[in-house]
DNA sequence: TCAACTTTGTGCATGGGTTCACAAACGTCT
DNA sequence: AGACGTTTGTGAACCCATGCACAAAGTTGA
């Protein structure tokens, strides 16, 4: 009756989105031959409070040593497993110019845990060149394709007006997992999750808080010319 | 005394992070020849409720119209104002991989108030190659660069083990605005913004949200095989 | 064995963000 | 001009996330 507390409960959204950097981290630590790590210590490495850390981890579990922290190795291993890390998820990319190129050569991609299996694109130019040995295909061959061999996550790397008619080729597929690199707002139907990445806001962001600098940094332009 | 709310006023960060969407939208309808909107549109294009629609703008001044809706031109001008981006904002990428290669024709850039100044990477192979107008330099002229043609924001695109040496350069320089596409958390000096994109960071959320899914989906091995 | 020291895991308080619900404000129609 | 319908802007309640502070639990050294 008490099975993994990792898939038992629930574990808070802004946890979830911290436990990548941890790993990355401890990974980082384990390679450096690390062997035992303090909340404190691995706090510092990955910019948090190390109450927020041990906060963080206690929703896994409890893998810590009181008075001396947690085994880097044991630690990586239960983050890994929470994630869902521990089997390969099948990729498939669709969108195959600069963008869908650099991702498929992207070398985060085989060393955590995904494998790509899929690379989609309608030009004609790109048909059957090779990326990591993956050869590139048209976006009708998907269904096809995921029935044979299934794809776990899309990812569009395509334009914006494109984006939506590939979402739904994805979704009608079956693949509920999207992460979507277009600069569109998806609909989905319930049960399907994306997550987007967009540079351009990011961007914008950055831009923000480089305006309020600049205006608090005794720049009175703003003040003097309101109307 | 009653000077523009966006700059008097603390503008959260959950609102910035939404506005650049916001934006987007509101750019499409204005292309689409709409002129007015509602809360309750804007907030079902984007998204999100339209209560949080209406505090965010909020945030800005008020600019809608009771009964009527928001102008779709003059909503955007603010939005953009606020974000900063009535201004051209100057942009330098460093890393030119793949990664760099798509970020630099990106055409996100020109659009929405970036421009592309500067493009650095150390191989030689890549000398002097030109991508939109921009020749690839080597890293250590960009303070010389910097110095007569200032750099508002740094983009690093190279490898993690680079990132924080390019990470200081571009500090060093004087830039106190970073997106950071390289898997590696930087340390930087109190009043720098690093703004982190990472795609294996995502992509291990998504396989978080899809282990849940096929669990929940009748699959009892885990507690079966709980100890 | 026991005392002193270290570090985890967590209850509790604090703060922000989201959502609800409604009064105030505007346009429209008679 | 006045009544009616619509939509904004916002106070208030709720909810989640963060940070503090400490008891519990472990190690080390005498």
């Amino acid at each position: 009756m008490s099975a993994d507390p990792a898939l038992r409960r629930e574990i808070p959204d802004a946890t979830v989105a911290r436990l990548p950097e941890y790993l990355r981290t401890l990974s980082r630590l384990a390679e450096d031959g690390v062997l035992s790590v303090s909340s404190e210590e691995l706090a510092a490495e990955v910019g948090v409070r190390s109450a927020q850390l041990r906060k963080d981890l206690s929703h896994l579990g409890s893998y810590g040593v009181r008075g001396v922290g947690y085994d880097v190795e044991t630690l990586a291993l239960e983050i890994s497993r929470a994630l869902g890390l521990t089997e390969d998820w099948p990729v498939a990319i669709v969108g195959m110019g600069n963008l869908g190129h650099a991702l498929a050569s992207y070398s985060g991609f085989v060393t955590k845990g995904f494998r790509i299996v899929g690379l989609y694109d309608d030009d004609p130019a790109l048909a059957d060149e090779k990326i990591v040995g993956v050869a590139i295909r048209p976006l009708a061959e998907l269904t096809e394709h995921h029935a044979v061999d299934p794809i776990a996550i899309g990812v569009i790397a395509t334009p914006a007006p494109a984006a939506q008619a590939v979402c739904d080729a994805l979704v009608g597929a079956g693949i509920s997992s999207i992460l979507n690199f277009a600069p569109a707002v998806l609909s989905v139907p319930s049960g399907v999750d994306v997550r987007r990445v967009d540079l351009s806001t990011e961007l914008q962001i950055l831009a923000f808080h480089a305006q309020r600098k600049s205006l608090a940094a005794g720049d009175l332009r703003a003040a003097v010319a309101a109307p």
